[in-house]
DNA sequence: ACTCTGAGTCAAGACGAG
DNA sequence: CTAATTGACTCAGAGT
DNA sequence: CTCGTCC
């Protein structure tokens, strides 16, 4: 039911709230749908007959099924990309409101076989139209479509709406579109009607949550409070108030608790035992799955022949319609994957670094940054002294980019890794190189001996990321850092309010960290000033002192390296809180890969962040690849900027790291909670546990719920300990030597 | 006369051949 | 083991 | 643009 006269409400009261768009708008976002409300419309419309439906050849119904296919297909066509979210289990307060449809339901049920019986047409058509529900089994048929289709699914722990609005409130989708109000009143961000409404009967409509309170002078908890009263699905409302008086209390008085108190009892019965502090909380506080905060979604290109199977095989579609609409979405996956980034462009149009300047100067920064000519990017990049070889800077690209894709391959069959050396040996002799690389492919794939050797292979060195795998995520300190990291974009970025948290994780995504990609769309920040807001204030005293995980560290015999994103005081921080400062060799950190940055000697700076004595040419080669990717050119549909941080997951980090702590990656395992770290890790030839899953994701070699199990699911560190004859003599004090000092 | 509520009722997809 | 939508529209009736 | 068809 949604809130009652919500849409009449708004139109009338907040009427510059919404704004008429197209389908069109939404190409390249990420779009939140209900799925059982579309499921619930394709059983009742698609191919309806009297009680006829589309059914396969056991008489199961097809209909959800051939308008979910076609519906996603359209939305994928159109460049967007749809996340479905299944209801979960409905919260208690629903269940008297479901009820009461249920026995609607039952009389109609009757109705029906009354009219069955008189073969009155019409009535026929209307009653068996009301008995329609959604089945669990259909509901897992539209799962497993979608699955196959390649297209997320979310299964949320209780109310869709709610998930999806969460799902855009945290930026990992663009907006969500729905036909119930109540999506508003759970805060979506940003609202979409009418999308799917093909004839163009209504216009598509999008409602910004920010804009509604803006205009109706409230704030979200009296918004909240204004739907309540105007009626919604957890409990009743006051009789006698509607919309309009409803609007009128709350700005007037501010809640629902002053309002019961003011009002006119006489006039106005307030319903016993009314439970709206439940419903407010139910709206404010949904029950939504705990997802990882930095979870992505992917769309992936379809299981061509088991969707076949499935739709053809199993539900008696067209062959041919299958096949042609099969096609559609990998057409339709090809053009966004090769300007998946589309949506990023807005941002790179509004936030060119001239606002950036001026916020650099307002925040007094460090002399060595005075010059603000030096944080644009496009100014920067035209005055930078030459590189060596420009001519040649422009060969090595596609010639690394042939590297890493051979290394890939190469490193996926766990035989062979390409030390940076080999690029040499690319530039110089391509063909050759791939011939050998080929040849060597044969013989491992051969070579039965050398996958027993693979297997015995003693490990030197583990490397550790550090939030979220050394201690749970449940600390909530993730969850604050990316508050602070809101707030600083907010504050001294100025970049807008209802763009934030999308941005936010766009950049994450696609550059690792969010500041490595504002960096990259040429903010100019401080990044120690940066650092320090963000993790200022962070709750640590909520990191207790973890001596079990101290023992099991203290325990490994191999080298034990930090390898973080964050910024060295950040890991200092954490690592004394967590009491595990005397357990690792050293730190792998934001400013061991990111030096401090001097405009004057920008060639030493890339050798300095090798701690070796002679350039190693493949970083060298990427990192001033990276720098001159930095511009953003305006007519390229596919190019981004490349942000010049070096962080994980960008593959160069994984080298960089493997180079400054000098270790085989054959014998290295990472430790890591992000799926995309992890199958970077892999690509860099690393032996891969996820930590904080209890699923393999690609790449991983192993999963781990926490990393308390490590010993019961690698026991093999510790054996080590009994066979290896020049056992490394483990002293326990361990000198913690800070690779950047 | 005018405003508002509340109860009941209805309708709801997507495609493409002609 | 069960249950599973929603908004627009209309019209009657109650209150101002 | 409409109307029949999809399974």
């Amino acid at each position: 039911m949604g809130i009652k006269g919500l849409t009449k409400l708004l139109a009338a009261n907040a009427p510059n709230s919404m704004k008429e768009t197209t389908f069109e708008s939404y190409s390249g976002r990420e779009i939140a749908v209900d799925a059982s409300t579309s499921i619930y419309q394709f059983l009742i419309v698609v191919g309806r007959n009297g009680t006829q439906m589309l059914t396969n050849d056991a008489g199961q119904v097809t209909s959800h099924l051939q308008g979910l296919f076609s519906r996603t297909i359209r939305l994928l066509e159109a460049g967007m990309k749809p996340v479905y979210v299944f209801d979960g289990k409905p919260p208690d307060l629903k269940k008297q409101e479901l009820a009461k449809r249920h026995s609607k339901r039952m009389d109609a049920s009757e109705y029906l076989a009354a009219a069955i019986e008189s073969g009155v047409k019409e009535d026929i058509e209307k009653y068996s139209k009301r008995t329609v529900k959604v089945t669990r089994q259909h509901n897992e048929d539209c799962k497993k479509l979608l699955r196959l289709m390649g297209v997320p699914v979310v299964e949320a722990s209780s109310e869709a709406e709610a998930e999806c609005a969460t799902l855009c409130k945290t930026g990992k989708v663009y907006a969500v579109a729905s036909e119930d109000m109540d999506t508003l009143t759970f805060g979506a961000p940003i609202f979409v009607r009418h999308l799917m409404g093909s004839s163009r009967k209504f216009p598509v409509v999008q409602y910004e949550v920010a804009k509604i309170l803006k205009e109706l002078n409230l704030t979200m908890d009296q918004f909240i409070d204004l739907c309540i009263l105007c009626g919604c699905d957890y409990c009743d409302g006051i009789r006698g108030i509607g919309g309009q008086t409803a609007l009128k209390l709350v700005r007037q008085h501010g809640s629902i608790e002053n309002i019961v108190e003011k009002i006119s009892k006489v006039r106005y019965r307030i319903p016993e035992n009314w439970p709206f502090q439940e419903a407010r909380c139910i709206f404010k506080d949904p029950v939504v799955s705990v997802s990882d905060q930095n979870h992505v979604f992917e769309w992936i290109t379809p299981d061509e022949e088991v969707l076949k199977n499935f739709l053809v095989n199993e539900n008696g579609f067209n062959h041919d319609r299958v096949t042609k609409a099969i096609g559609k979405i990998k057409a339709a996956n090809y053009r966004s994957s090769n300007r998946r980034l589309h949506s990023l462009k807005p941002w790179l149009r509004t936030s060119v670094p001239l606002k950036s300047k001026e916020t650099k100067c307002q925040l007094g920064v460090p002399s060595a940054f005075l010059n603000p000519k030096m944080f644009s990017l496009q100014v920067y990049m035209h005055l930078r002294p030459k590189l060596l070889w420009p001519s040649v800077d422009e060969l090595v690209r596609p010639v690394n980019l042939f590297l890493g894709v051979c290394k890939e391959l190469a490193l996926f069959s766990s035989y062979i890794h390409v030390s940076s050396s080999w690029s040499i040996f690319f530039l110089l002799f391509p063909f050759q190189a791939l011939l050998l690389l080929y040849l060597m492919g044969l013989q491992a794939f051969f070579d039965m001996d050398a996958i027993g050797r693979l297997n015995k292979t003693k490990y030197e060195c583990l490397l550790f990321d550090m939030d979220d795998t050394l201690y749970p995520m449940s600390t909530g300190i993730n969850y604050a850092c990316r508050k602070n990291i809101e707030e600083y974009m907010l504050q001294f970025l100025e970049i807008d309010a209802s763009e934030v948290p999308r941005m936010c994780l766009e950049l994450y995504k696609e550059y690792g960290t969010t500041m490595a990609g504002l960096k990259a769309l040429g903010y100019g920040f401080d990044n120690d000033e940066f650092h320090a807001f963000v993790h200022g204030r962070l709750p640590y005293e909520r990191l207790k002192p973890d001596p079990v995980l101290r023992n099991l560290l203290l325990s490994m015999p191999q080298r034990k390296i930090i390898f973080t994103n964050a910024d060295k005081a950040h890991a200092d921080q954490v690592l004394s809180r967590l009491g595990l400062d005397d357990c690792f060799e050293g730190i792998i950190c934001f400013e061991t890969l990111n030096p401090p940055f001097e405009p004057n000697s920008y060639e030493d700076e890339v050798y300095k962040c090798l701690s070796s004595e002679e350039p190693d040419y493949n970083l060298l080669f990427s990192d001033s690849e990276r720098k001159a990717d930095a511009i953003y050119d305006e007519n390229d549909d596919s190019l981004l900027p490349k942000s010049q941080i070096l962080c994980k997951p960008s593959l160069e980090s994984m080298e960089a790291a493997i180079q400054i702590a000098n270790v085989d990656p054959k014998k290295t395992i990472f430790f890591d909670d992000s799926v995309r770290n992890i199958a970077s890790g892999k690509a860099a030839g690393l032996h891969t546990v996820i930590v904080g899953s209890s699923e393999l994701v690609p790449g991983a070699d192993l999963a781990l719920t926490s990393i308390h199990n490590i010993k019961e699911a690698l026991p093999e560190i510790w054996e080590e300990e009994e066979d290896q004859f020049e056992q490394v003599v483990q002293s326990t004090a361990v000198e913690t030597v800070d690779v950047l000092a």
